[in-house]
DNA sequence: ATAAGAAACAGGAATGATTATTGTTTTGGA
DNA sequence: TCCAAAACAATAATCATTCCTGTTTCTTAT
């Protein structure tokens, strides 16, 4: 009842691309995806609508990679694997709880990759900006 | 011995501006901070001493946030915290080891921030990369 | 059903961080 | 000192993303 209906095919068919490619898209692969099927589909439609999900916390932003911004619509806790090379993006059902025993040969193992780094990074807002209160 | 040698007094200065900054600069308030005394500084030697640093090993991107990249000198592990309001960035001294124990509340009770999410990536190369092995 | 207002859209221009280019200066070793 | 390589300034080019304008679609109340 109180879920507010998104009245856009457009709009839905960006969230569906999402979880569709799985592969932790950015805004123009979902727009080159799209296309075919929609060909009137703007890429500022795109732009729009992903920042839409992200204000929703329908989707979350994985970060920015080789200057493209890559999206994940798996809104459950896990962590990712970025490939330095390709970008390619895979999803790590590590959560923080389970961090603790060599997750780097549990990484190599599992997914045959080399890790050579990992970063950790926490968002929210900061003691300085809490004062503010705007 | 087999150290090489900075060639250069504004590579130094790049260097030693991140540090001395301490806000995980980006390349602009690098600049910027580094104008005031080296008027000549270009805005494109900043960036490819960033870039030849990164390459080296001796700084590390924290990430791209609100559109600009944000550096570190500090290569030993900890993790950060960003405002999502300011882009601030805090060093948080926790590693991946100390992870599992109400990492929120004790980010929260130490800097009087409130955190509403992290994000955990790792980097590397991944199996389909390594089969081309280039 | 339909008119009015709101939301969504396409297309294209604008922005802004980063990268590439070009010609010049500095550097360190022969 | 001289030469080749590295570093540099200045500026143009890229390219992902955002913004703007006019149009279309949707929603709701009449």
């Amino acid at each position: 009842m109180s879920e507010k209906r998104n009245f856009s095919a457009k709009r839905e068919a960006v969230y569906r691309a999402i979880s569709t490619l799985g592969s932790h898209p950015s805004a123009e692969q979902i727009y080159e995806y799209l296309k075919a099927d929609i060909p009137d589909l703007s890429l500022g439609t795109v732009y729009r609508n992903l920042s839409v999900f992200k204000q929703n916390g329908k989707i979350r932003s994985v970060g920015v990679f080789n200057g493209q911004e890559r999206f994940d619509s798996d809104m459950s806790a896990h962590s990712h694997f970025v490939c330095e090379r390709c970008y390619a993006i895979y999803d790590i059902p590590f959560t923080a709880e389970m961090l603790e025993k060599s997750i780097r040969e549990q990484i190599e193992r599992e997914y045959g990759a080399e890790v050579k780094s990992h970063s950790i990074v926490f968002y929210g807002i900061c003691r300085s900006c809490k004062k503010v209160n705007c």
